[in-house]
DNA sequence: TTGTAGGCGTTATCAA
DNA sequence: TTGATAACGCCTACAA
C-alpha cells in the first residue's frame, strides 16, 4: 500500500542501508560500519542499529557492495565433473574453508570439455573473483590467458606443477601409477593390463607410470593397454573388461584408471564366474566409497581430495592477503590400499 | 606502462564500457546496447564496436550490470547434497536450461541440514537472484519467510505439493513407496521389511508408501522397519542389514529406500553367502547407474531427476518472464524397473 | 566515533 | 539511431 517516495527504479522496493539509516537516525556509512566492523561503532548505537536491521530485515546488497569495494568475495572453482565422488569431496574441503571467511564459492562444472571450461571461465570472470581454483594445468590456450590476466590468485588442483611455478596443491598421478603397479609385480602378477578412459592428463600420467613400472621389468605388452575417450561410469568397466579379455585373454590383473571401472570390471567377473583374484586381479584408483564393501573389496590408491581443497582453499586465502607463504606447491601423496581384489 | 588518467580507484584497472567508447569515438550507452541488443545500432558501428571490445578485451562488470539493471540473471538451487547422483542429474537438467538463457546457477548444498540451508538462502539472497528452486517442501519457518518475500519466482523440486498451491515439479514420493511395497507383495514375498536413512520427507513419505501397502495386505509388522538418521551410504546397507537380519531373521524381502542402500545390502549378502533374490530379495529406489551392473543386479525405482530439474527451470522461466502458466505442478512419474535381486 | 563527498560500471529514461 | 543524465546501493577516502 505505502508508495515509497525515494524509490523510483528500486527493483523490488528492498530495504537499503539509508532505510536503516533513516530508522535509527544516523547516516548510512555508519550503519555500513556497525555490519562490517562493529569494534568501530560505539556500544548502543550498535545495539539500536541491530534491532533496526533486524525489524526492517535489511539485507545488504551483494551486486552494490561488489561494486563499490571492487571485491566480489567471491572464489571460482573449475572441476571436470561432479558426478564424481572425488570433485564433491574436494568441493567439501575448500568450501568449508572458504564459507566461513565470508567468501561465496562458485562452481563450474566443465564436464571435461576444455571449451566448455573456457566458457565457464569467461562467464565467470565478470564476477571479478577474487580467486580461481582449477582443476589440472592441461587447458586451453585461451583460458591460460585468461587466467593469467585474472588479477587475482589462482591455484591449482590434483596434479604438481613440473615447471614448479605456479600455487598447486595435488600428488603425483605419476607416482600413483607406477606404485600400484609396482604393488602388483610384487604380488606376483605378470600380465598385467590398463584400463584407461576419459583421457585427462591425470589419468594419463597414471598411464604413463604403469608403463614404466612394466617396462622396467621387462613385462609391458601394448596389447593389454585399452582406452576409449568415453566418460567414466561402472557400465563401462564391465564391457571394456569383456573387450580386454578377449584382446588379451591371458590377462591376470588390470589396473583400471579409476574405481568406477574397476567396480564395472569386478561386477563383470562376478557375472563371468572369473574368480577375482584368483583368476584376474583387479585394482582401481580413488578409493571410491564403494570400493571397500564390494565381495572382494578392491585394491586401489586412496587419494587426497578433501585436503586437496582444504589445502588450495587456505592457499589461495593466504595468497589474496598479500603473503608470500614460502611453499605454494604441495604435495598431499596418496595411499595405496590393500584389499581382497589383488 | 600507460598510467589512465581516469582510474582512481578502479580495482585493477579492467577494461570498462567507457574505455570501449573512447576508443570507437560514441558514447557508453552505445557500447552497452551493441553488446545487449546488438539491432538497435548501426550496422558499421556495431562492427568497430566489435573490434574495439574484441582488442581491448572488454569484459562487462556483472555487479555493475545487476545493480544498474536490477536484475542479477542468477538462480539460486537449494540442494541437499551433492555426494548423490539423484541431485547431480537434477542440477544437470537445471544448468542445461538455464545457462543457454544467460543464466547463471549459484548452488547451494545443504547437507541435509535445515539450519544450513537456512544460511545459505540468507547468503544468497544478497545476490537479489532472479529465481529460486529448492528442494522439498520441508524448511525452517525462517526459509520459508525468506522464500515468501524474495520477491522471485520460487519453484519446489522433488515432491508434490499436497496444499497443490506452489510452483512443484516432482512426482509422488508416497506412490513409489506403495508401488515398490505392490510388487514385492505381488511376487509373493511375505515378510518385507524397509531400511530407512536420512529421515528426510520423501523417505518419510515412501516409508508411509510401504507401511500402507502393507497393512492393507495385513502384512505389516513394525519390526521389519529399521531407521537411523545417518547419511546414506554403501557401507550403512551393509550394516544395517546386518542389524535388521539380527532382529528380524526371517525377512524375505528388504525395501532400501535408496540405491546406495540397497547395494551395500546385496554386498552384505555377498560376502555371507545369502542368496539374492532366493533367500532374500533386495530392492531399492533411485535405480543409481551401478544398480544395473550388480550381481544379481537391482530392481529399483527409477526416478525422473534431469527432467524434473529441466522442467523445473523451464517453469522459472515462465513464472520470471510474468507468464501465467496454466499448469504450475508437474507429476513427472517414475518407473519401477524390476530386475534379477527380487 | 561519526559524517560528507564522490565514485564504482552499468543501465533506464527521456530527449534529440 | 545515438546520447545526456541520473540513478542502482554501497564503500573508500578524508574530514570533523
Amino acid at each position: 500500500m505505502k508508495t515509497p517516495a525515494r524509490a523510483k527504479r528500486s527493483a523490488v522496493g528492498k530495504v537499503t542501508l539509508n532505510d536503516v539509516a533513516e530508522r535509527v537516525g544516523v547516516s548510512a556509512i555508519t550503519i555500513s560500519r556497525a555490519l562490517r566492523t562493529p569494534e568501530k561503532v560505539s556500544e548502543v548505537l550498535r545495539q539500536r542499529i541491530d534491532e533496526a536491521v533486524q525489524e526492517l530485515g535489511y539485507r545488504p546488497n551483494y551486486a552494490a557492495r561488489a561494486l563499490a569495494s571492487a571485491r566480489s568475495h567471491t572464489v571460482v572453482v573449475l572441476v571436470p565433473s561432479l558426478s564424481n565422488e572425488v570433485f564433491v569431496d574436494t568441493l567439501s574441503g575448500i568450501y568449508e574453508t572458504l564459507h566461513p571467511r565470508g567468501y561465496q564459492v562458485l562452481i563450474g562444472n566443465s564436464r571435461y570439455s576444455k571449451e566448455e571450461e573456457e566458457r565457464l571461465l569467461s562467464a565467470y570472470l565478470t564476477h571479478n573473483p577474487d580467486g580461481i581454483l582449477v582443476t589440472g594445468f592441461e587447458h586451453t590456450a585461451e583460458v591460460e590467458r585468461l587466467l593469467a590476466n585474472a588479477g587475482c590468485p589462482v591455484v591449482y588442483m590434483m596434479e604438481m606443477d613440473e615447471q614448479g611455478q605456479r600455487p598447486c596443491v595435488g600428488f603425483s598421478q605419476y607416482e600413483c601409477g607406477l606404485a600400484m603397479t609396482n604393488y602388483l609385480l610384487q604380488r606376483g602378477y605378470q600380465r598385467i593390463g590398463f584400463m584407461a578412459v576419459q583421457g585427462d592428463s591425470r589419468v594419463l600420467k597414471r598411464w604413463q607410470g604403469y608403463q614404466d613400472s612394466l617396462k622396467q621389468a621387462d613385462r609391458y605388452d601394448p596389447r593389454r593397454e585399452y582406452y576409449v575417450p568415453d566418460s567414466s561410469s561402472v557400465g563401462l568397466g564391465a564391457e571394456l573388461l569383456a573387450q580386454m579379455l578377449e584382446q588379451a585373454p591371458d590377462l591376470d590383473a588390470v589396473f583400471c584408471c579409476n574405481d568406477d571401472l574397476a567396480q564395472g570390471a569386478l561386477f563383470y567377473c562376478q557375472r563371468h564366474g572369473i574368480r577375482v583374484p584368483e583368476q584376474l586381479a583387479i585394482v582401481g584408483f580413488n578409493d571410491l566409497a564403494a570400493s571397500a564393501w564390494t565381495v572382494p573389496s578392491l585394491t586401489s590408491i586412496a587419494t587426497p581430495r578433501y585436503a586437496i581443497g582444504k589445502r588450495a582453499a587456505e592457499l589461495f586465502l593466504q595468497l589474496a592477503e598479500g603473503q608470500t607463504p614460502e611453499q605454494t606447491a604441495f604435495d598431499l601423496g596418496f595411499e595405496l590400499v590393500a584389499r581382497e581384489s589383488a
